[in-house]
DNA sequence: GACATGCTTGGACCGGCGGTCCAATACTCG
DNA sequence: CGAGTATTGGACCGCCGGTCCAAGCATGTC
């Protein structure tokens, strides 16, 4: 009764379309953040209502999922290593996915991830249930490091540098315990490189694998 | 002006706490899974109002961040090994604890995490960078492997049993590729067992580090 | 014992969210 | 050209996290 439909509306001219609505969905995310990722700013990019969005995605996850897999899908890289290295930076310059990836181990993502890094341990020789194994450590070693990274970075990037972001840890770190281990990660925290260390991770579990 | 206070309130017996709104926290997480931790739940279970959590928590995040660190406090072990498969198997009882760890690098939880790994693989003979390096490795491994199968444990609280989980996941997967790799891992998936297969990641790490 | 001060309590309130529903319109095909 | 279907936008719903505040209790001071 108090419902008070507004003024009617013409068929858009740039067509709505699943793609078109990832597109703002990822633009959203890399500028504001996954928080700011609503489906209110979805239709404000793309100047519509809910419903339409809704005729064309499932829900706010289906986008989420479906946005996380579009940045998989365009990591390069044949080997390990590389394949390692570009997840890492994909994540990195698109710290939302971090998270999503280690939401749910059966998204569209991670199997299209798990896929490619089967493919490189064929190519190692590494084959069966050994293969297996290889691939679920290696996948997750990748989605942890990517998403506490991911973390990190998201923090960087409230106006504050990395380096400032350190140095404030670091001091957490340190005021938080007097034990030895942590101010010594605490000093190695300055001179800290997430992608060097990254990378001798990965060269960690491939040493291990390849023996 | 519109505001109209209800009955008045003397101070309860039950001392409300930073501890008792925990614990309440906790079992609410427990038996609903983490979307089931909203501040009116938590009201409701201790039959007080919001105004009242919130004098003794900052917020949600601080909620869910003490509550993670209260199970990681918890875990038994020594050894790489054993520290390890506690972590494991804490999340496996508590798997929004797998979720809410994954989410933060600075957390209570996570620090602690690092501090008795650290202290693990100095009792293995590895100190300066290259514990760090192997800790990062190690933590992350961990987080990352617990964040996936706290995601599948969720899906298999929901009523359905593990197996049944498994066999859905293997059919999605299956059907969604032809992919000679995925086949074969989807046959795999019906003996699957994710605390084997953690160890087995858990021992190619330290046949990593330990050359 | 009386009084002032500060800690504790519960609930009204606010802005915002994801998701549903539906009337109205534009296309499509016989 | 008429019937049926796909698309659109916004009103609406129930719920959430967080803020605010008036009232009541505990305690310290003289």
């Amino acid at each position: 009764m108090t419902v008070m439909t507004g003024p009617r509306h013409p068929r858009r001219s740039d067509a709505l379309s699943r793609a078109r609505i990832l597109e703002a969905a990822i633009e959203i995310l890399d500028t504001e953040g996954e928080g700011g990722l609503t489906l209110r700013a979805v239709t404000a990019h793309l100047s519509t209502g809910r419903g339409a969005i809704y005729h064309h995605v499932t829900s706010k996850d289906d986008l989420l999922a479906a946005a996380a897999d579009s940045i998989v899908a365009a990591v390069p890289g044949e080997t390990v290593r590389e394949l390692a290295l570009g997840v890492f930076e994909a994540i990195d310059a698109h710290p939302w996915a971090g998270a999503q990836l280690a939401r749910d181990p059966s998204q569209p993502a991670v199997l299209r991830l798990w896929k490619r890094v089967g493919a490189a341990l064929t190519g190692l020789g590494v084959t069966g249930p050994a293969r297996s194994d290889a691939g679920a450590a290696l996948v997750n070693y990748v989605l942890g490091a990517a998403a506490q990274h991911a973390a990190g970075a998201r923090r960087a990037a409230d106006g504050v540098s990395r380096r400032d972001y350190l140095e404030k840890l670091a001091a957490e770190w340190a005021a938080s315990d007097d034990d030895e281990l942590v101010r010594e990660s605490a000093a190695l925290l300055a001179g800290h490189d997430d992608r060097r260390q990254f990378l001798a991770g990965v060269d960690i579990f491939l040493a291990g694998i390849t023996r």
